[in-house]
DNA sequence: TGCAATCTTGCGTTGAATGCAACTATGGTG
DNA sequence: CACCATAGTTGCATTCAACGCAAGATTGCA
């Protein structure tokens, strides 16, 4: 990676520590784009090459979480079902992040989302396009359209098992206690398919 | 009801029926707050004592969807569970919605917010506040807390459901049609907590 | 008729977000 | 090493959503 890149990757991670340290300080309402700048040490105007929104800012690596999960769907192993690709996505995921980041950090993120009724808005927002994603993909599974039932009961259920996933509280949760949850609602939502075959 | 809340009411749905007017014809963000007032026949300055925003327009009696459902949660009959007062609720909605307004209005403003990603997202918004609600009603059946898993899954189930209750394309749904789409996602649902307890 | 409550309106302010053009730094090429 | 294309940064101007406030207009009630 150049020097280009990577003096980019730095102000863009710059401008998401700032911006975190300032909500957590001063709430979001009470501070402006141009705060945020000052604090990164660049221009107000540079804010929005990097980050489209003031709350996209607060979620920095969910485009990438977002194309690897769709490519991760769309390259699965022929046969494959979309929930089984899922869960492998979601391993290599938790393994690539616990690396780079500190949980404190991520869980000052998760409570100044969590209360700041915009962000919430907006991490149910990026939730939705990951259901649409799984949804497309069992719909494709199950040989019916992305409007009939089934997927949207499947992918709902599965939205909310990756919901889950996230720490509650100070909790920190381990590897295998993340897995446990998700397969308990992916036992949930097979006995939910298997209760529809039935009736 | 006195001249004066007619008065408002009839303000409010002007403002309702010009945005929405404005919307499909040049779009949503081609079309400003004051643009809707003046095709209302208001100050630009009222639409806001009307509505909070600018996407709430469209979504004029969501603010009424949602209490009264909180309310058929909070009174439901000793014993009820969860998921019968919510059929019962959208029962008595679909009889008083469909009486009130024609079908094509309904069907013109599905078009728009398919077509507008901000109001997309506050749809699924609503949605969301919609699913706490079921959740913490279901943790209180359960005994369980809504942070934990099974009410999760089943209020995601849940949400999916009523959301799927929306036609989809130009098709018309009938009340019977609606109820064995919910139905369907109840016992999915149900198949779900079995698989749960089995486990 | 007059008073109180409520709705409407205009005015001003803040701040998010975008377009554009100029400037700067980098990476690669001859 | 000089040159050029590419990409990042910045300042400037503009639009518009959203809010606070105070004044004006209208309705309900005594």
């Amino acid at each position: 990676m150049g020097l280009r890149e990577r003096k980019r990757e730095q102000t863009r991670s710059a401008l998401a520590d700032a911006a975190l340290d300032l909500f957590s300080e001063r709430g979001y309402d009470a501070t402006t784009i141009a705060d945020i700048a000052e604090r990164a040490g660049v221009s107000p105007r540079t804010f929005f090459s990097h980050y489209p929104s003031k709350e996209q800012v607060m979620f920095p690596d969910d485009e990438l979480l977002f194309s690897t999960l769709e490519i991760a769907l769309a390259e699965r192993p022929e046969g494959q079902q979309t929930l089984d690709a899922l869960r492998t996505w979601l391993v290599s995921m938790l393994g690539v992040m616990d690396l780079e980041a500190e949980a404190g950090r991520k869980q000052l993120q998760r409570d100044v989302v969590a209360g700041t009724p915009v962000l919430l808005a907006h991490q149910r927002h990026l939730l939705a396009r990951f259901e649409v994603l799984i949804r497309e993909s069992v719909a494709a599974d199950l040989g019916e359209t992305a409007d009939d039932l089934r997927p949207r009961l499947v992918a709902a259920t599965a939205a909310a098992a990756l919901d889950a996933t996230h720490p509650v509280d100070n909790a920190v949760y381990e590897l295998p206690e993340i897995l446990a949850r998700l397969d308990l609602a992916l036992a949930f939502l097979r006995g939910g398919l298997a209760a529809l075959d039935d009736g």
